[in-house]
DNA sequence: GTTGTTATCAACCAATCGGTTGAGAAAGGG
DNA sequence: CCCTTTCTCAACCGATTGGTTGATAACAAC
């Protein structure tokens, strides 16, 4: 997996008993043991998934005697909704904007064809990613 | 990798690579060749790359004489924002729930100094948002 | 046909992932 | 003090990942 915050985040919600988690998280803080309760896996295996959700910053944790109770944080659930929403924002006007060119050579079907070339790409987010 | 519908999105945006191609494809279709173009890695390891991402169900591609142009689709992504932020209000909503209770108790808190100085057993709450 | 371009398939490799078991740390209660 | 509960750390293991190189398929152009 690639060191950044968004990779992390993605990375921790790829695994269904990770989402498992979080989403029973949102209902209510739990301890490892409870949240280990309903899964047919060790709690060693639970608490490595809760050491990469909290690692990529979608959990915190505090102390409660032996407990650990752990707190779903959404700072990071919004980046991931913020970066997943902005490409497919720019796709869907992207694709307004060529059914109005559609409907515009429907109008001037007359006329010559009209030649779209699309050389235009940009990258404001992240770089080539290194080798 | 779980193989559900869900896993495997998330799966395929946790790698940087391809959320590079993502990007771009939010702005234009491309080949595969264009989309390696700007990378420090083989035609053949993006090919790959394209493969998770279609597997996904997050491009589709179709055909043009020898050239394979990619084309991003938005459903997937609509699904994936719809998991997190489903999850993301869920525990917002429970987190403004707590602060009213905790409003309420320090309005009984500070009745209670009013009326009578006693110590009571309420250090149950680890309710502090974290800074 | 032959040549050139574009992209995928196949085999391989080191690194990582998701699980296991066993040991041990951290805290409370007898 | 010892004993129990709760949780993490460490080592191990098989499967998967992300890259490589080489071969090959599919198509256009000559």
């Amino acid at each position: 997996m690639a060191d950044d915050q968004l990779s992390r985040a993605f990375t921790a919600l790829a695994d269904p008993t990770r989402r498992d988690i979080v989403a029973r998280l949102s209902l209510a803080d739990a301890t490892p043991g409870q949240l280990a309760e309903p899964f047919a896996m060790s709690l060693q295996a639970v608490s490595k998934h809760l050491k990469v959700l909290e690692e990529a910053g979608l959990i915190s944790r505090t102390r409660d005697a032996q407990r650990r109770p752990c707190h779903l944080e959404t700072a990071v659930l919004d980046e991931m909704t913020a970066w997943v929403d902005r490409y497919r924002r720019s796709a869907e006007e992207r694709f307004r904007r060529l059914d109005a060119v559609l409907a515009a050579m429907d109008d001037d079907v007359q006329d010559d064809e009209l030649q779209d070339n699309h050389e235009d790409q940009q990258d404001e987010d992240e770089g080539a990613p290194s080798p």
